[in-house]
DNA sequence: GGCCTTATGTGCGGTATCGAACGGACTATC
DNA sequence: GATAGTCCGTTCGATACCGCACATAAGGCC
């Protein structure tokens, strides 16, 4: 066995299969390093390696008209990257882009379409998290279109500190703006409302929770319908 | 047989599929008619059947805070209503909202899943029929943020006419503005605009679509990317 | 210390869309 | 031909963004 239960369980699809299934995957991953603003995939190319994430995370971002981009999911250890495998296309539908370090198992595309062929259990959980995928994508489309920036911001906040698993998150303006498709000063405005009332505190790319209830209802409903759709589907 | 080949093959989903899966799978379908403005599928009911549109089309629509709401998804004779089922979960994702009267074949949920295992080839063309519609998510994710409003509704419009096969959509703005998640004014100030440039005309619910290639050119380009990803994927 | 890069804040005019209300025109029904 | 219902057009002020430009500040590097 090439990893500890420790870091087995850290990913909640793998800890939620059968042991021997699991170890049967684990034996084929191995352990990377994601590291902060890393491009796993490009859209169209090949898949490679799924991957999933265990301290780390990561977003889906579609671009569009070459200029402008929006993240429309978000991958930590609750999830996988690379899932569309399981759909029989190899074609990478988003851009993925490392928003937190931190660690995840990887395993190369054959090795885990021949793992899948081997666990039912496995095909079964990934199935699952996929459907979850979807609905997070329509919601994650509403919300862009009715919401509040100051409330999308927020949800993206607890969304993050999630699966980042901690407070401090390591992020600039700029790049929430790139995440959130507004401009820069957009995220100033909104981030400096969130700090006025005492919810986080920021500098240099450092963001700190300060009051996650607080938050919570800064945010708009979507982070709490994202949760409940895992844990029912899921959970 | 209980459906003439005519009938068959004009959902494009079933017609790529061997004959004598379809053949199957036909067998167990019944005919059915949808009507302007019938719900299909309630969010969180079950489904009890799958839809194959032959004539008819169809809505997936997000409700959001329960006012709101989002057209996501717009199903014709190139898709399936119900393919969640294929990732084992028998929950509706989306509300389905008829939008386009006419013809649709439909089967028991069960009956679909007994299909299911027993065509290999239907479950891979569902499956990349999934990522299809996974892409055209996202895509309208991004359309819906950033696309003027008149853009927007060009898409819509050149969309929902290759799904009716006709050039008169019997649709209103209220519905419009229901869909694309605006006011009506909205809608009639875009529509009005491209009147004036003799793309279209209509009157009371009844829109004709006069000029396809400049609607192509008033849309932005995500009706394009949605089906060069059809095609890439399932063409 | 001095310099450069990066990160954040501010100010200005512009605009797409919002919410609400009202007016007019066509259709169906009786 | 009166009445009610549906559909479309217009106007009003408000607002959440936009693009652009520039100011300030903090940290790293020589």
């Amino acid at each position: 066995m090439t990893f500890s239960q420790a870091t087995s369980i850290s990913n909640r699809l793998l800890s939620s299969l059968p042991s021997n299934d699991r170890d049967r995957l684990l034996a084929n991953c191995e352990s990377v390093e994601l590291t902060f603003s890393e491009v796993l995939y490009r859209a169209d190319e090949l898949i490679s390696h799924v991957y999933f994430p265990t301290g780390g995370f990561i977003s889906l971002v579609t671009p569009i008209d070459g200029k402008a981009n929006l993240e429309v999911g978000l991958i930590g250890n609750e999830g996988m990257l690379g899932i569309t495998l399981i759909l029989g296309v190899d074609v990478v539908p988003f851009y993925a882009l490392v928003h937190g370090s931190g660690s995840a198992l990887r395993i190369t595309a054959s090795s885990f379409l021949r793992e899948l062929e081997h666990s039912p259990t496995l095909q079964a959980v990934l199935k699952r998290y996929l459907y979850v995928l979807m609905k997070q994508l329509a919601q994650t489309a509403a919300c862009t279109r009715f919401h509040l920036l100051e409330a999308r911001l927020a949800r993206w906040l607890l969304m993050t500190q999630d699966r980042a698993h901690s407070d401090h998150l390591h992020i600039t303006h700029v790049f929430l703006a790139y995440i959130l498709g507004v401009r820069r000063v957009g995220i100033t405005k909104a981030a400096n409302s969130l700090l006025n009332k005492n919810l986080i505190s920021y500098q240099r790319g450092d963001i700190v929770i300060r009051d996650r209830i607080g938050l919570e209802a800064a945010s708009c409903g979507c982070y709490q319908v994202d949760k409940d759709t895992y844990r029912r589907i899921l959970g």
